[in-house]
Formats: C-alpha cells, structure tokens, sequence
DNA sequence: GTGAAAGCGCTAACAT
DNA sequence: ATGTTAGCGCTTTCAC
C-alpha cells in the first residue's frame, strides 16, 4: 500500500543518508536543477521509496513566500461569497498556490484580526471582499503586499479593484418593471451600512425619476439581505394597505422572503405582484415561480480576482477584463394588469 | 494611524536592539515567561511601539506546530458543507487554531492531493468530510495525526466519527408521507456512489416495506443531489403517467428541482402531491410552499468536529454528543386526498 | 532571571 | 556538477 506522505518525520538527510548523497543534491533534484543524470535518477527513486515531500514550513521559512493567500469574506456560508470562493479555488489550484479563508460577519474588528492572521502567516497575496476596513489602512496594506479588493467602490487604494456595476444593475431591474408597466414599485434594500444595498437603492430612484415615477416614502424599506426582514417588511406593507403592484428586493434571499409574505396574504407571483431579485443564486432558478433577477457572476468575480492576485505575485499588473450584470427574466415578473 | 503587522520585516532581534536585551528575553516576553518586571514592561512597551508580531512560520518551523486544521470537504460553496464550515470556524477561532480549507469535488484524486496538502504544510489535524478516500488510508493518516471524520458511516478507522442516521432520517421523512395517507410514494435519491444517498434510499424502502407497501419499480429514481436532476426525473414520471401522491427527495436542492417540475406540470404542492426533501437548507423555510423536511444540524455537525479535531490536538479523547436528525413539518405536505 | 548558542528543515550562496 | 556551510525567525536548552 502506497502511504500518504512521509512515514515518520522524515527530512531530507534521511533522503540524502539513503541515496549516498549531499542534502544539497537532494533539494537540487527536488526542485528540478541540474543534477548528473545518474545521480537524479538514483535520488529520484529514493525519494519515491520514502514517499519524501518537503516541509512547506521549512521552504516558507527559506524562501519567504508561502504560496498562500489570504481571502477575507463576510461570510463563507453565504451562497454569494461561496460561489466566488469556488472561482478563487478553481485559479489558485491552477497555480499552486492555496487560499486561505477567514469569515469577518460584518465585524471591523474581526476583520483586522483576520488581517493580522494573514499577515502573522505571511501569506503571499491578501484578497479582501467588501468588509469596512478603513481605506487608509487598505491602502497601508497595498503599500506591502500584493492586494486585491473586491466590491469596494470608491476607494482610491492603489491596488487592483474589482466591481460590479450593482447601481446600473438594480436601474435595469427598476426598468424591467416599469417596461412592464409596473409604476407601484416597492423596493426593500439591505442595510444602508452597506455599500452595495446603498448603491442598489440608488440604482432603483434613479430608474424611477428618470421614468417620471414619484417614490412614495413607503415603498423604500430597509431589511438586512436576509429573508426574514424582507418577509417582515412585506407583510407590513400589505397590513399597511400600501398599494403596490411589484417589488424590488435586495438579494435573492429578501425576494424569496417577499415571495412567502405575498403568499401568506394571498397575493400570487406575478399575478397580482411582480418580484424581482438580485445575485441569481443558483436556487433561484429552481424556486416556484422561477425568480426573474439581476446575475452577479460571482464565480467569475473570484476567478478575476484570484488572476490579479497572482498576476501581482509574479510582479506583474493585474489585467482587469470588466464584468457584467444580466437581467435574468423569468417568471416572477409579468405586465401589469389594468 | 496604527498600522497594520510589522512596518517591514522586524523579526525579535530588531525589537531585542531597541529594547536593549537578548533576543530570548523578547521571546519569553512574547510567550509570557517569568521576566523581570522592569524588563517586561520596557519590552512589552517596544513590542507595542513597534507593532511586532512573530512570525507564525518561524514559530511552526521550531515547534513542530502549525495551529491549522486541514478541512476536507466536497464542495465549499455547497450549502450544507458551508454550514459545516461555519461551525468549524466558530469553534477553531476560540482556540486559536486555523481551519485549512479544500474541496475536492467528489474526486478521489483531489481529495489526494489535498490531503498532501495538509500533510506537507503540517496541520496539527485533518478533518474528512465524507469523500472517497479509502478506509485503509484513512486508517494510515489517523494512526499518524489526529483526524476527524464527519459522514463517514461503516468505516473501521480509529478516529472519532460523527454521523447523522441517515437512515433514520429517511424512514422518517418517508413516514411522515405514510401517516399522512401516502401510498405511492416516489424516491428520487442521490448518487448511489454516495453513502448518504444509498442511506436515505434504504430508509425509504424500510419505512414502506414496515407499512406493508409495495414499492414499484418506477418510484425509485436516481439524481445526483442537485436541482435539475430531480426536475428531469419528476418530468418523466408525470410524462410516463406513472401513479403517485408524494414524492421523497434525497435532499432539499432536489425537492426544489421536484417542485417546479410539477409546478411546469400544473400539479400543485401539497393539493396534488406532497414533497419532503432531506437536509433543512436556509432557504428551504422560505420556499413557496415552505418546504418540508429533515433537519441536519450542519452547523453542529461542524461544531463537533472541531471540538473533536481539538481534543485530539491536545490529546484528550473526543466527547462525541449524539446528534439528531428532526422532521420538520411545513406545508408542502399534507393528507392525501380521498 | 538572563544571555549565548543550538537547531527546526530547507535553500542558496560559496567552495571545491 | 557536487558538497559544505550559512542562515530564514523563532524557541529552548544550557550555562551563568
């Protein structure tokens, strides 16, 4: 039976004792130098008997570089960040380097801590998605090491940024509802702390003045990009006897959240009541009924990011192709009844 | 502004300069050893003053210790393996330890090569979520180095194991469909390269075989756990007219892919037929109808583990609490008809 | 209690 | 082309 990885700890003298040899050509013929062919071929054999990997910890150690970086989401857990992290592992595998994941729950300090760990380990690259780090000490950290930001817009850190356009996105979903005749637009946003809920926000009173449309104050709800405060702020709307003939949520998440609401009281999608979303999480083409929304490529969003992140490793600019946000229309929105 | 890690690369001789002693005086102040009042404050004040911080590499390299965790898990951005993960984190941040991440995709060789991985950066335990690995290597790592194993059920490995019934869980799932008057009843299971699939299948067959039921040949599908699957199969059997009232789905992404297939077909959940998934997915609270289920506590599947991974590390036995699967009873279920 | 020195496993000069 | 040696930054004997 083939065993995994070394038998004890063994290290690279033994490897060198065995095969007769100095440590020195050991190391040579495992990182590929040149080596008397006789020799490389005897070493290489040792090296396969004792089924010999050199300690990551010790080449760190020499080298400096770690081969690892630090990728700091909100949450892990969260459909939106998941996926990305898919795009970032699927890269970083391709050029053996290893992702090292810390989850921040929207909390600065927890946030710097995983900072600090990244830093304490030495990580070759930082890649920070959203979170509310301080654009000053961003820019401390661009001035250091390669650094990579994702959504977050409006920074002037000198380092490769990657965004999405979440206001054109939520204008295009605002106008997909008016173009369906809807001009009773309830839009429940995430926490205004956040950058993308505000920019979201902004994407859905933009659509609506250039359209001639008035916002009522009470079509603008604040919820948390979960499902709950969307289920709550629906279910106010309508004891409220707020007219409305469609709503714009925030996420997926808060559109499913609506979705249940107008169930409770009656109200069928897209019937009487268009919804649409925002990320196109991979459920959201299987719910009933399928939920028309704007596509956030995350995947791509952490490939992208993860090319940068390498791209700055090699010493190299990070190429920035732009990426787009697609009005996914299904069947949760449909023309207005008269 | 406080800035972030060392300002270059200080190591403990810069700060034993400017602090005026030995470089081991710095180190057992940093380890909090018995120093001289005197000297600790002066030291700990140059420690501040200079934002030093050791070096995690260094450290490992001389103790032998990494305070990292490999976690092997299929898919990261899979919802339940994020759970998972979540609670792994929750509980690795209090001790201090650091969880490694990697997905293999349901590929032996992946799965390989990540626990190649962990080996050569010299986690201080692995944690195998499910996976393909064989017993006999599994025994090989565990006899090495703590591990952990989460789903693995029938394995003869000396390592704490934790497992949900997954059995039990489908014979209650399929019991529930019974109690409520179901006769035929579809199973639309996972992978039977799987062990969880093949368990929840064989729970179906019990609970029909102990009711007295038959099970025709047609009601036992095969998906692969994700959406589309169950939808083409429920398509099928409604196109084969083949006789049913409830359908059982090997897990939640499955019973959404049932959902909207007989949504396509104009059958209504639970009017026409009653669906019950496995797995109890955030989202699956918030589907229209709500979504009936079985509960697995991923999070605390995750907890476990870890607590178990950091016993080992500290090497105390692993406390393995029981943990059970729950129905929960929502409304895509209901009495069938007469 | 404190400092000098050895050494963790490896790579990269530097000799040979 | 190969071997010898000096560290990488830290912890930990071991003397004092």
């Amino acid at each position: 039976m083939t065993s995994v990885g070394n038998e004890r700890n063994l290290t690279i003298r033994d490897v060198a004792q065995r095969a007769g040899v100095s440590i020195s050509t050991v190391s040579r013929v495992i990182n590929g130098k040149k080596v008397r062919d006789e020799l490389q071929v005897n070493v290489q054999r040792v090296l396969n008997e004792m089924n010999f990997r050199p300690s990551a910890v010790a080449r760190s150690m020499v080298r400096g570089r770690t081969q690892t970086v630090g990728v700091l989401v909100e949450d892990i857990s969260s459909s939106y960040y998941a996926e990305m992290i898919k795009g970032i592992e699927r890269i970083l595998e391709r050029t053996g380097h290893h992702p090292l994941f810390k989850s921040s729950h929207w909390n600065l300090q927890l946030e710097e801590e995983a900072l600090q760990v990244f830093l304490d380990h030495n990580v070759d690259a930082i890649v920070v998605v959203g979170g509310l780090i301080s654009e000053a000490r961003l820019q401390d950290l661009a001035a250091r090491m390669p650094l990579v930001l994702v959504g977050r817009v409006g920074v002037s850190v000198d380092a490769p940024t990657i965004n999405l356009d979440q206001q054109g996105g939520a204008y295009g979903a605002t106008r997909h509802l008016i173009e369906l005749g809807h001009r009773q637009i309830v839009h429940i946003s995430g926490p205004t702390s956040q950058e993308d809920a505000v920019a979201r926000r902004l994407g859905y009173l933009d659509a609506m003045r250039d359209h001639g449309l008035e916002v009522r104050p009470d079509w603008l709800c604040e919820g948390d990009f979960l499902e709950t405060s969307a289920f709550r702020a629906t279910m106010q709307l309508i004891e409220n006897a707020t007219p409305f003939t469609a709503i714009f949520a925030g996420n997926d998440q808060m559109a499913l959240g609506v979705n249940l609401a107008l169930h409770r009281k009656g109200l069928r999608v897209p019937d009487d009541v268009s919804v649409v979303g925002f990320d196109d999480l991979p459920v959201s083409a299987y719910v009933v009924p399928p939920l028309t929304t704007i596509r956030q490529p995350a995947q791509q969003v952490g490939e992208l990011a993860a090319h940068a992140a390498v791209s700055l490793m090699a010493g190299e600019a990070a190429q920035l192709a732009p990426l787009d946000l697609k009005l996914i229309v299904r069947e949760s929105t449909r023309a207005v009844r008269r």
